[in-house]
DNA sequence: CGTGCATATAAGAATTTTCTTATACATATA
DNA sequence: TATATGTATAAGAAAATTCTTATATGCACG
């Protein structure tokens, strides 16, 4: 059960993650400042599972990650997240070389 | 009734026409060459009326539009669409500009 | 006059996304 | 032992999107 690299499918995935206001904001924010799920869903102004729901969204699409921090006495517990450094540029050339590409294969 | 220009709104709702297979594939087929409604309806394999909502949709956000053609014996009646040159980057910082420009206004 | 091409729109069904609420667990502090 | 902080997940409700089907119009061709 591969994922089938398929280009247009990939695009929709990410275009959907990036689709909604509140996981904008959750990129905009931990841009300004990285935090945890916690602080974010406050600042926010969210309960913790919808934030939660969403940054998982944005983590498994690659758009946020987890990243090291201070552990203190021994236990994570606290993640913190940051975005990733992606760049998507879009215009009807990229969308025309991506969807249509493995078309020719 | 003024459409309140806030980034975060026209942020999402450019993302969320985009954040579709057939729209993809229509601004696509429509960089490889330039049609009307009809046309592509078939070529993408759907129904002309799914075709024509999923290109208001694209029109409305200014993805793509009508280029003026050779006109036969004075009536338009078929209407070529073109994308519109469009180019949107989108990375965290990107994000962060846009989303919390305006709250500091 | 019927068929193919071409446009446009609306209503309702089907599907997907989004959100709430509930549950569960763990640590720290008042 | 409550309360606040912190994590994670699931079930069901609510809302939005997507798709089909039907309707309407017009031109050209056989």
């Amino acid at each position: 059960m591969e994922p089938t690299d398929d280009g247009l499918q990939t695009l929709v995935k990410t275009m959907k993650a990036l689709a909604n206001p509140i996981r904008l904001r959750i990129i905009a924010l931990l841009e300004k400042e990285p935090k945890h799920a916690y602080a974010l869903a406050k600042e926010l102004g969210v309960s913790y599972p919808l934030a939660h729901l969403h940054m998982k969204g944005l983590k498994k699409m690659g758009l946020i990650e987890e990243i090291e921090q201070q552990e203190r006495e021994g236990l994570p517990s606290v993640k913190t997240y940051a975005p990733t450094d992606f760049e998507i540029v879009l215009s009807s050339k990229m969308i025309h070389d991506i969807v249509l590409k493995e078309e020719e294969e």
